[in-house]
DNA sequence: GGGCGGGCGGGAG
DNA sequence: ACTCCCGCCCGCC
């Protein structure tokens, strides 16, 4: 016995907001996860509203969502749903085609940490860049191996290729989902790390064009365009630039080239 | 050529 | 606030 209109319009709304929070509401609380194919495996990726702010692989996981999810709660402390659908450019970022739509959220990360990631990146898909270089593109040319604890700590591995970031000589070095998973991204994106170990071997760390007399990162697309008669190895810039070379201002292996 | 210390940011006391 | 310790490093001896 209710009196008509006002009060079942009432009971109706509220009844309507306890089974039925808005959706802004919930996402205050909640964020989403997905499981989608990546290029070396499953990935487990958590996004909220403003973008994704995580990615495991599954295999550094074990295959266990309810590993992945402890490992964001522990994080973030937040709980995660799983969604229905993976968030916007994420499918397409995978299939090698990043787009605006693409967008993180990249919470609780300090300055300095912001900046490692955008400088990774820069480096285009295929190539690599030393620590020393992230270091210097930052404008903190001294701090190699912070710069190293700010990628460990890197909340979006693939989607953010710390992986393109290498050792000074060239080899994959460590990584979250450990090195061999980095040497596999890597081969799966076309790096010659067969190349890259006999450079290191012979102590090449850059390579310039004598006809040029531009010097390179050896992933650098311009070197990879140099013709092999053409070809010159280095150990160091300055011994590059003692020959007559100078940086290549696209992949800006030293001070004085803004890539 | 591998070991050692310099260098740096961040988190735990 | 300050110290200590650790880490996807680097280059020298």
């Amino acid at each position: 016995m209710m009196t008509p209109d006002g009060d079942a319009i009432v009971v109706d709304a509220l009844r309507a907001l306890a089974t039925d929070p808005p959706r802004e509401m919930t996402e205050l609380v909640y964020s989403s996860w997905v499981k989608v194919p990546g290029p070396v495996g499953d990935l487990y990726v958590a996004f909220t509203h403003k973008g994704i702010d995580y990615v495991r692989s599954a295999e550094a996981m074990h295959g266990d969502q309810a590993q992945f999810r402890r490992s964001y709660r522990e994080r973030f402390n937040r709980p995660l749903r799983e969604a229905g659908r993976p968030p916007a450019g994420l499918l397409s970022a995978l299939q090698g085609r990043p787009t605006r739509s693409l967008r993180f959220d990249l919470h609780g990360l300090t300055a300095f940490e912001h900046d490692v990631l955008a400088a990774a990146q820069r480096i285009p898909t295929g190539q690599t860049r030393p620590y020393g270089w992230v270091a210097r593109m930052i404008g903190r040319p001294r701090a190699v191996r912070a710069v190293g604890t700010a990628l460990g700590n890197n909340p979006v591995p693939i989607l953010i290729p710390c992986h393109r970031v290498t050792k000074s000589n060239g080899v994959p070095g460590e990584y979250v989902f450990g090195g061999e998973m980095k040497q596999h991204l890597l081969r799966a994106e076309g790096v010659d790390l067969a190349e890259a170990y006999e450079l290191a071997r012979r102590k090449v760390n850059f390579i310039g064009s004598v006809t040029t007399h531009i010097v390179c990162f050896p992933t650098c697309a311009h070197a990879r365009r140099i013709a092999s008669q053409n070809r010159r190895g280095f150990r160091s810039v300055a011994e590059a630039a003692d020959a007559g070379y100078r940086p290549c201002l696209r992949c800006a292996p030293a001070l004085g080239a803004s890539a």
